[in-house]
DNA sequence: TTGATTACCATGAATTCCCATGTCATCCAT
DNA sequence: ATGGATGACATGGGAATTCATGGTAATCAA
């Protein structure tokens, strides 16, 4: 039932770009794919983005497509709209599960975040990211340190779950 | 009719990481499940967060959805959100309570906090908290004891009920 | 043909399912 | 009151299934 991704793991990745999807994400992927149906393989759009991006975003169908109309809702000929589609028209890649519960990333995907033997499955809300491991590492979690530092000693993020909007 | 956990007690973990949830808790869960229904077990969802924390807190569908909720409207691409996203969406495990009462708990979270025979469970307002015993006592007993050492002698705790955001 | 992609099969480990037992309370008929 | 009968609760065990991962054969494409 549930409609958002939650949960954290790392997989291996072979030398053919096979990578299994966290169990918990399947069933995600399968609620999320209104042509889904018991014993077939959903399917799914792997956004990568430009150059400055530095993981995998997969959406569910329902959840692109979502964002497709959004995307059709803006001004023809606008720049967001261009933009946006380069994005998610242009620079996405859809694609199934397989049988066993895998994915197979294409080597210009791999290469594009420099992924090779482990991935970083992290859930964010409606979509999940791929990292390379160390790359997720380095990357965000340097950024969250370097962030926290700049806060109290005893200082708990959870109090933005309360004040919110002020400071 | 109960909406807040309360009380607290020990129970045994096999080792398969399998442990009774308090009996009290477990009403609360299914009365703050949405989609529970009489025979049913109700789900819920454990944050254990970063290495930073040393317990496993446990989310009624209802509370995590609150929280969902104002994950939501922070503004996109903002330090906040991201940190809350990557703590609620990313280091959380979805589960449903068994048959039996019992929740399982995955090889990675008992690792997490040590967790090997025994669990402490406590409530904590609309959550509970899963501690292994030995740094329950350890650390949260000391920290609180080192709180109260600081004040008077006859200080009694209780004035915090009516002064309320001051000092 | 040659490298790449897809389909199929294989296996160990982890996880789920199903069933069983012991211990208390509570309830009840004698 | 008293010896069950009843039912929730805590805990355990083994079998069945799912997962993650690896390998090989069949298919493609150029």
């Amino acid at each position: 039932m549930p409609r958002r991704f939650r949960g954290e793991s790392h997989h291996k990745v072979d030398n053919k770009g096979r990578v299994s999807i966290p169990a918990l994400f399947r069933r995600v992927l399968e609620l999320g794919d209104p042509n889904y149906t018991e014993g077939l393989n959903p399917e799914l759009v792997i956004v990568y983005g430009d150059h400055r991006r530095s993981y995998l975003e997969c959406y569910t169908i329902d959840a692109i497509n979502e964002v497709d109309a959004k995307i059709d809702a803006l001004p023809r000929g606008s720049m967001e709209r261009r933009m946006l589609q380069r994005m998610f028209h242009g620079q996405s890649f859809p694609t199934t599960v397989d049988e066993t519960g895998r994915l197979v990333l294409p080597a210009k995907l791999r290469k594009k975040i420099n992924l090779d033997a482990e991935a970083f499955f992290i859930a964010a809300g409606d979509t999940f990211q791929i990292w390379k491991t160390e790359t997720y590492e380095k990357e965000e979690l340097a950024k969250t340190e370097a962030w926290l530092d700049d806060l109290p000693e005893d200082f708990d993020p959870l109090v933005y779950l309360d004040n919110m909007g002020q400071d």
